[in-house]
DNA sequence: TCTGGATATAGACAGCCATCGATATAGACT
DNA sequence: AGTCTATATCGATGGCTGTCTATATCCAGA
């Protein structure tokens, strides 16, 4: 059982070179992102009125099996890009926007732009 | 051969669900940053004085053989992360701040934290 | 307590990928 | 031309990963 844990609080990528430890937890972030479906499933939590989405609603967005978008919901959780609950028969995924923020600090410094 | 081609113009993730091939496009570059090595790779670059390093800086802040250093940056040029250009018998890398940049417009639209 | 729907887990498999050693290419200097 | 250094490419390999089917788990309602 993992808790969503935050990333390491790791300096904006212009800032100095990050660490081997730093680097790969930035990475696990980053690699969860490097899917396709995974990104569309984020996208459709991160832009549903209210916040939450139930299972049922992401596993209709795709042509793909019902196990295989639990997978991707897995490795998001995992992450820390989302958080999920279950109410009555039903779970609800929701965005941790920390996550996704932390994110953008490290790799958007204004400067770097 | 193919040119550094920038992102195509994706909304925030926020914004609206990505489609399949926005999320294609976006996901590519995530997954180029979802590794370790070219994650410190990058903010070697990102964080030198002058926004240039030669590939033998590089090489030689890994304990990897020389081959596994360029491919790997060939996978952030690719992605257009990075350019390279040569000068005599070296190469020098620098950013391609324009790609950070839109994928910290994608993930970190000021609403969502 | 049984049944049915919603979601997660287990196990298998094919394709991808990070890494390596060997080799090729490019440029500088004799 | 020949040699040395710097970088890229090639081919192989072990491990990882996205997908599936089958099955388990959880919950609601009869």
């Amino acid at each position: 059982m993992e808790l969503p844990q935050l990333l390491e609080c790791s300096p904006p990528l212009a800032r100095r070179p990050l660490d081997a430890e730093q680097a790969a937890g930035v990475a696990r972030v980053f690699k969860a992102l490097g899917d396709p479906v995974r990104l569309r499933i984020l996208s459709i939590v991160a832009s549903r009125e209210g916040g939450e989405v139930c299972v049922c609603d992401i596993t209709g967005a795709f042509e793909l099996s019902q196990p295989t978008i639990s997978h991707h919901l897995k490795v998001l959780k995992e992450v820390g890009l989302l958080t999920s609950e279950r109410r009555a028969s039903w779970v609800y995924y929701r965005l941790v926007p920390e996550t996704l923020g932390e994110l953008s600090a490290i790799i958007g410094s204004p400067a770097a732009v």
